[in-house]
DNA sequence: CGCCCTTCTTGAACGTGTTCAACTACGACC
DNA sequence: GGTCGTAGTTGAACACGTTCAAGAAGGGCG
C-alpha cells in the first residue's frame, strides 16, 4: 500500500501532505499554489511536475475523506440489519466525516461542478473512488434483511451512490448550524427510501420502477 | 419598461449588449473582461463600475433566454391539455431554447454552482427568475385537465421548478450529439411524472406523498 | 573518470479577474 | 460665470493559476 520511495515519490507526498493540510486551515481559493509551494519548501513549477492543476491536489482530499467514512462504516455494517438502519448508518456517517470540510468543500465545489473537470464524480477519473463508494453501498444491500425486488435490489447501489451525491449537492448549499437540515434530509429520506423499495414489490408500482430503472440505465 | 436614458444606462447597456454577444461567439472562459472593455470601447474599471463581477454580466444571458423560453411556451400552453402534453412541452421548449448556449452554459456552470454565488439559481438575487420560471409551471398545471391530488397540485410547479434545475443540470453534463440524451430523458421522464401525480391519489400511495410534500416544506 | 540520458527542480513570465487612486465631465446652485 | 459635488471613466497595479525554457542531480556504462 505504501508508495515507493524515490526521490520523485517523496517529494510527491510533500506537496500532497503540505496542500491537503492548508485546504483543512483555510480553504481551497486562500491556499495559493505559491503558498503549498513554500510551505513545502519546493518551488511552484515543482507542484506543477506532479499535479496538472491545484484541483488535482484535491483528489488526495477526496481518498482522506472516504477512507474516514469506509472507516466509520465498517464497524456499523457488519453484522446484518434492517435496509433502514444499515442505510440511514451509511448516510449519517457519511455527513459526519465531512463535517470539518464544509466550508473547504463550499469553495472547492465550483471546480468539480465543471463538466468536463476531472474531479467531476461522474468523470473517469474518479471511477476509482465512485466504484469503491458504490460497493460500499452494495454491503448496505446485500446485509440487509428487507424484503427487496431483485431487480431493484441489483441497482440500488448504484442508485444509492447517487442519492448521496443528492444529499451531498444539498449539504454544500446547506447554511444551516452543524448543517443540521442535512441531517435532518438523511433522518427522513432514508425511511422514504425503504418504503418505496419495499413498495417496488407491489402490483401497481412495479412497472413504473422498472420503467425507472430502464431510463436510468439508458441514460447514464 | 425600457430605462432611462442617462449617460450611466447608455454605457451599462453597451457593456452588457457586447458581454452577451461575445459570450455567445466565443463561450464565457475565452471572453475576458479586456475583450468586453475593448469591444465596448470602455476600459476595463468601467465595466467594473456597473458590474462587480464577470458573472454578473450573464444574468442579462439568464435574462434572455428565460423571455425566449416564455415565449415559445404561451402558444403551447394557451389551450388547455392534458398533463403530460402541457408538461413535455414546457420542458422540450426550454431544452430548445438552450440548445445554442451548451457551451456556454458549460464554461459558465461552475460559476452558477457555487454555493454563496449570486447567480445560483437558489440565490435571493435569482429570486424573480425562480418566481418567474415557477410561475410557467403552474400554468402548466392550472391548465391541466388531468386529476391530480390537490396537495400535491399546490406544491407542484415548486416542485417541477426543481426537476428542470434538475434537467439542466444533466444537459450541462450531456455530451451526446444535439443533447439527444436529455430530450430522451424529458421525453420519459414526463410520462413517469405524470404516472406519479395520477396515483398520488390511491390510498397506498397519499401518505407517501404527503410525507415528501412536507420534507420537502421543511428544507426548502 | 567522462559521458549521456532520464528524472527532477527552478523561477521568471504570461494572461486572467479584480481593485483603486486619480482624473474628467457635467449639472446644480450661488 | 464660477464653484462644488456627484457620476462616470481611466489604466496601471495586484494576486492568482499556469507554462516553459533552462538548468541541476543522479545513476548507469565504457
Amino acid at each position: 500500500m505504501a508508495g515507493e520511495s524515490t526521490k520523485g515519490e517523496q517529494t510527491r507526498q510533500l506537496i500532497v501532505d503540505t496542500a491537503v493540510r492548508l485546504f483543512g486551515e483555510q480553504g481551497y481559493d486562500k491556499t495559493t499554489m505559491r503558498a503549498i509551494a513554500a510551505a513545502a519548501g519546493v518551488s511552484v513549477g515543482n507542484a506543477y511536475y506532479y499535479f496538472p492543476s491545484k484541483g488535482h491536489l484535491v483528489q488526495a482530499f477526496y481518498t482522506t475523506v472516504q477512507d474516514a467514512h469506509a472507516d466509520a462504516c465498517r464497524q456499523a455494517l457488519q453484522a446484518p440489519g434492517t435496509f433502514v438502519d444499515r442505510l440511514r448508518a451509511a448516510m449519517l456517517t457519511g455527513v459526519d466525516v465531512m463535517v470539518p470540510y464544509h466550508d473547504f468543500a463550499g469553495s472547492f465545489f465550483k471546480t468539480a461542478a465543471e463538466p468536463g473537470s476531472p474531479l467531476s464524480p461522474f468523470s473517469a477519473d474518479s471511477a476509482p473512488a465512485r466504484e469503491r463508494s458504490v460497493r460500499m453501498f452494495r454491503s448496505v444491500v446485500d446485509g440487509a434483511t428487507t424484503k427487496i425486488d431483485p431487480e431493484l435490489r441489483a441497482e440500488l447501489p448504484e442508485l444509492l451512490w447517487l442519492a448521496q451525491m443528492g444529499v451531498t449537492l444539498y449539504w454544500v448549499h446547506d447554511t444551516s448550524p452543524g448543517q443540521a437540515k442535512t441531517r435532518l434530509l438523511v433522518e427522513r429520506a432514508v425511511p422514504l427510501i425503504d418504503r418505496l423499495a419495499g413498495m417496488s414489490r407491489f402490483r401497481v408500482f412495479k412497472p413504473v420502477m422498472r420503467e425507472i430503472l430502464s431510463l436510468y440505465r439508458l441514460l447514464r
